[in-house]
RNA sequence: CGGGGAGUGGCGCAGCCUGGUAGCGCAUCUGUUUUGGGAACAGAGGGUCGCAGGUUCGAAUCCUGUCUCCCCGACCA
């Protein structure tokens, strides 16, 4: 994309409403607008940071073997009185009328209504297990809505449901997400820890919300320092259709000391002594199994291979795509703006021809985009006619991983100038090792 | 929902107390000189002062109502 052709109203000036870190960074990077309280237009260059995000949650939903589905923001009233929760869930639902008079309301959440689509589709033990997932906009209305994306009144969130037949099965689920979702923010570059949250009706642990790491984090969390080392999704690589190998595995990642505020452990704390570190942390994704509440409630039930009529156990798994987009940022950032870890930048390289009226220089950029268009890599060409000091600005605000940097200095001795946004390294080569590296 | 604050060109703000026909910085546009870390100079465009009533010869300014947004707290699968 060529920047002189692109929507992108990068700022100088944080707009006077913005508070933390990544909202301010939002805003000065061009990627939402806030509409509303809590609600917010996402610009071409945010839809893309949303889009990478979507697309490794989508990935490692498949992974763990949820089938996606999309289901409608809209959802009848009806449906929520079975669950007995149109009553039950308070104002922070968005309740609607049609023109007939009709009850409406803007999903929180879809609980009921896959409840009500699976009971419709399955009706043998042979239908199970199964997990469906979609990722959709959400509506809650928040009383105060803050920290930008972070907490908004409208968000787009993942949220996967899982059918057993029984509690072992549905542990086996609650497993697999639970693993999916440590790779998913492994992948984003992200260290997120799981803790134990309040637990469902059945008891047990099966609840974990998965918090990561941010300096300016919204909640304060104690963990087990062991979690400060950088993961990778490598490092998650558990064969899920092994069950006993899978249940060991979730054991190890959940012995070591990890809580929230609300959930802290103080005799455990005391014998940790230096092991135990403190940190902000904002939550991105919350798991839990919750049994029979809904499949009960609203009468889903398969035949057994017996002709039992079973009624299955559920579990459901969300995470916060959209607020993702702003946690990353709390966790990435510097002085200069956003350090996007390079699966979810919106560009790999930022290509910025330092002279627009240098024609050596117009022809050696426009030659380099036309070759990392060809080899497929995505690249933002700032080919406005600005001073120099202005592109270094605004690509350092908009945090691509990579800047390709096309000079009349550099040209001169045959290189280009190659820097690395994290570090801030700079390298001199020649067009053709540049190309070599990005591709 | 309790408490506090703010609405004035795109953004950040001043003016309001003490009514007199709207101003500053940044951004934008034009021109010239510039050009490796947000250039300088000169000129230009852009605002029914959130909205609705009221008081007054006259309202951004005073009064009443209302809407919106932000901050602290409570709440937050």
């Amino acid at each position: 994309m060529r920047l002189s052709r692109y929507f992108l109203p990068v700022t100088k000036e944080t707009p006077a409403d913005a508070e933390v870190i990544s909202h301010k960074l939002m805003l000065r990077a061009g990627l939402v607008r806030q509409t509303a309280s809590g609600i917010y237009a996402w610009l071409p260059l945010g839809l893309r940071v949303l889009k990478k995000i979507e697309q490794i949650v989508r990935e490692e939903q498949d992974r763990a073997g949820a089938i996606e589905m999309l289901m409608p923001t809209l959802q009848s009233a009806d449906l929520w009185r079975e669950s007995g929760r149109y009553d039950a869930y308070g104002p922070e639902m968005l309740r609607i009328e049609d023109r007939q008079g009709r009850d409406l309301l803007y999903g929180p959440t879809n609980e009921e209504m896959i409840t009500s689509i699976f009971k419709d589709g399955a009706k043998s033990y042979r239908d199970l297990p199964r997990m469906l997932y979609h990722i959709q906009w959400k509506f809650r209305d928040e009383t105060r809505p803050r920290f930008g994306v972070m907490r908004g009144r409208e968000f787009l969130m993942k949220d996967a449901y899982s059918f057993d037949l029984d509690e072992v099965g549905g542990r086996i689920s609650y497993n697999k997400q639970f693993v999916a979702y440590l790779r998913t923010f492994a992948r984003m570059g992200l260290r997120a820890i799981p803790m134990q949250a309040d637990t469902g009706p059945i008891g047990g642990d099966l609840s974990h919300e998965f918090i990561i790491l941010a300096p300016s984090g919204e909640s304060e969390v104690f963990f087990h320092k062991s979690w400060e080392e950088a993961r990778s999704a490598e490092d998650y690589d558990v064969d899920i259709e092994d069950t006993d190998g899978l249940q060991a595995f979730v054991d190890s990642m959940t012995t070591e000391y990890a809580a929230t505020d609300e959930k802290r452990d103080e005799a455990r704390e005391v014998g940790m002594g230096d092991d135990l570190l403190k940190s902000r942390g904002v939550e991105v994704g919350h798991i839990f199994f919750f049994g029979d509440k809904y499949s009960k409630a609203m009468g889903l039930k398969v035949s057994g291979n017996d002709g039992s009529m079973i009624t299955p156990v559920m579990g459901s798994y969300g995470v916060g795509v959209s607020r993702l987009a702003g946690a990353i940022i709390e966790a990435s950032h510097d002085d200069d703006g956003i350090v996007w870890p390079e699966a979810v930048a919106p560009y790999k390289v930022g290509l910025i021809n330092m002279r627009a009226d240098d024609e050596a220089c117009v022809t050696a950029a426009d030659d380099l985009y036309a070759k990392l268009q060809a080899a497929g890599v995505e690249v933002l060409y700032d080919d406005r006619d600005e001073r120099g000091g202005a592109k270094f600005a605004t690509m350092d605000v908009i945090g691509l991983p990579w800047q390709l940097i096309v000079g009349p200095r550099g040209l001169k001795n045959g290189v280009v100038e190659l820097k690395r946004r994290s570090t801030g390294e700079r390298d001199e080569v020649s067009a053709e090792v540049a190309l070599e590296k990005l591709a």
